[in-house]
DNA sequence: GTCAGATCGTTACGAATCGTAACGATTCAC
DNA sequence: GTGAATCGTTACGATTCGTAACGATCTGAC
């Protein structure tokens, strides 16, 4: 089903399109098959796209407590509390009573959840590769700084992403 | 909260990063950014992001079958009675039997979805500028065309995308 | 001509997910 | 020391979606 258009005209009949789809089009449409097919990858290594997120975010940032977490990841705090939960019993991320402040909980991640995320990134390079098997590598660069300056000027936080679904 | 990401190493520390944010990253990213804003948009009109994908493929095919209309968008027939209703109770689409055939229900837009598709369209190109303000026309020209080839090669049906959530 | 099987649209139901709002525990301001 | 504020958690309601059954209609074999 759709969920974000914009797209031109439609060219009704088979005839010669225009201008074609915008860009905004694309960008939903190629963003929504590439989030697939990395949840489809990294569902091998029993893990959902959220967890993913959250694991990361974890590394970069550690010693964090939940409620930065959530400011920063855009999510309510309920939220977190199921997705540290499920990493919390895999041991790859561990929470860390604060004994300055012990309402807070600061994650930490494990050693396994370290190893887990080098396989994480293997699998990110082989989906990045993948998608971009069309474009030879001076191609690739020139969309990643395109879609870079994108990024900034509409204000996209680097590593986080506005919210698709579940799995 | 993360979804789909892939994203790089991702720079722990403030310092130089390598490669950056991988492409399919930044695809995902911008993706569902480029969704959300333009769900807000057509909001305005009282329209939902897969309502608009129904409308405008309604308008591009006429006289399909709900059940050609479901496979051909990727979703399970009982979802598309509803969106149907939805349109049909505006009176942006409507239902006409098939005296051949009384099991099929061939949708056709009225004059007033064909009116609002123009609305559609204008808020398409407006939604497409903001989302690019960033480059100039020579770079939204070779942005649409590295994407396009990528969508071409990823077999992804023009004008079709694969389903984010509701709004 | 009729009867079994298939197809289309619809409806009913169950499962999953998410956000809001309340709830204890703890800390900070005064 | 007391009240307000903060953090993590839990409980609940609302929404959405897909699978599976259901009636109506058509097709083909006999």
């Amino acid at each position: 089903m759709e969920t974000a258009d914009g797209a031109a005209p439609a060219t009704p009949r088979g005839a010669a399109p225009g201008p074609g789809p915008g860009s905004a089009f694309l960008l939903s449409q190629l963003g929504a098959h590439a989030a697939m097919a990395f949840a489809d990858r990294i569902g091998a290594l029993d893990l959902t796209p959220p967890q993913t997120g959250l694991l990361r975010a974890v590394a970069a940032a550690p010693g964090q407590s939940q409620q930065a977490l959530a400011t920063m990841l855009g999510t309510p705090p309920s939220r977190l509390v199921a997705l540290v939960d499920q990493l919390g019993e895999r041991g790859l991320v561990e929470r860390r009573r604060n004994p300055a402040d012990r309402r807070l909980h600061a994650l930490h991640i494990t050693s396994a959840g370290e190893k887990l995320l080098r396989r994480i990134a293997d699998v990110g390079r082989e989906h990045d590769d993948a998608l971009c098997a069309a474009l030879d590598d001076g191609e690739r660069a020139t969309l990643r700084a395109l879609l870079q300056r994108i990024a900034d000027e509409q204000g996209l936080t680097p590593g986080v992403h506005p919210g698709y679904r579940k799995v």
